[in-house]
DNA sequence: CGGATATTGTACCGGACGGTACAATGAGTC
DNA sequence: GACTCATTGTACCGTCCGGTACAATATCCG
């Protein structure tokens, strides 16, 4: 019987790192072999589809963080307005205040796009879906609440990007303020 | 004496249209040469400096249409409100509707851009800057205007980011109605 | 121990990469 | 026509790319 090795989820975070900053295919089997310590010898050993499956398998490893960490809050607490402060920190914390860049949305951009389309697609719509229920279970309308996460998710992704852009993490942190407010939250500082 | 071509605009537009498809690192020089039809003697002949003076030359012709179409009716309009709905409607035709994607958000959010950090940060500051003048005239104080611009740039980019995200033009569409009601401009349709 | 299996290092592959050299062609000028 | 200079096609460079092959070594388990 074999375990689970609990440093696959260590492994797929630096890897995820490197994606994180040259993108898909800027990030070459050098640069994660550096990353990692792994010659290609152990990268293709466990990720025999390569770099399309390292891809796949980060990509699917933080939507388990999301799930976990920011879809679970919106979908379980008792409270829809506590569910959505805990998205709110989780995302923060996350992101490292605007100092890391989404790797999904960065993925969207470019051509890379087409190869995980589904993943995509999905990672962003299940956090829109997530966040629209909990507004409706907080007393907003559906079609208001839709709009509101889309609007949400969307401030989230463009100041990240802005962020990165202008090299102020103060964009991120006051779109996140903003995104209190307007979500009906009260301002954690 | 030599005539500034004014094929330049036409060639800068295909080489952007490559990178912005493709981003920077994915931008190779044969896709350039096939959209653009020109070899890489051709190619080496009009950007000496290779790739990096292509995608410099690229951003700075960006640079000069949203100058033209973007920020001048910002900063010239004498209704400060009819400035903002010119700008709103160039970008929405300039993006597509959310079906073309922003060069300069994407190359911000991968490894290029620390070639291109200061072409970057220069056309966000400059697009922040000019709405939120715009915001003052028509009466905003500056510290709401200033962060009232930052939100509706990050609204953009993000929704730019979930349009090709998700594959629904619709995002971008309502994106910039949201923006619209928020700024206090009235709806165009 | 032994044997099986998981893991690794190394050498190698064909091809694409960005970039260069340069001769051939084109077009405008006197 | 002859000179000039812009433009182009082509062949080539060294390097890195993603990926493969495979033998050597750990590690685990009976």
């Amino acid at each position: 019987m074999r375990r689970i090795a609990p440093e696959r989820d260590q492994l797929l975070a630096i890897v995820a790192e490197v994606f994180r900053e040259h993108g898909y295919e800027g990030a070459s089997l050098t640069l994660i072999g550096e990353a990692t310590g792994l010659g290609k010898g152990s990268l293709y050993h466990f990720f025999p589809g390569g770099k399309e499956e390292m891809a796949r398998a980060v990509i699917d490893n933080i939507d388990g963080w999301f799930e976990e960490n920011v879809f679970a809050p919106l979908r379980d607490s008792a409270d829809p307005g506590a569910g959505i402060e805990q998205m709110l920190g989780a995302t923060d914390s996350y992101f490292r205040s605007g100092r890391r860049v989404c790797l999904v949305g960065a993925f969207a951009l470019d051509e890379s796009r087409d190869l995980f389309a589904g993943q995509i697609r999905d990672y962003f719509g299940r956090w829109v879906t997530h966040l629209a229920d909990a507004l409706v279970r907080s007393g907003h309308g559906l079609a208001e609440a839709t709009e509101l996460a889309e609007e949400t998710i969307a401030a989230i992704q463009g100041a990240l990007t802005l962020a990165r852009a202008s090299d102020d993490t103060g964009v991120f942190s006051r779109a996140l303020r903003r995104t209190r407010t307007r979500l009906g939250i009260p301002p954690s500082d």
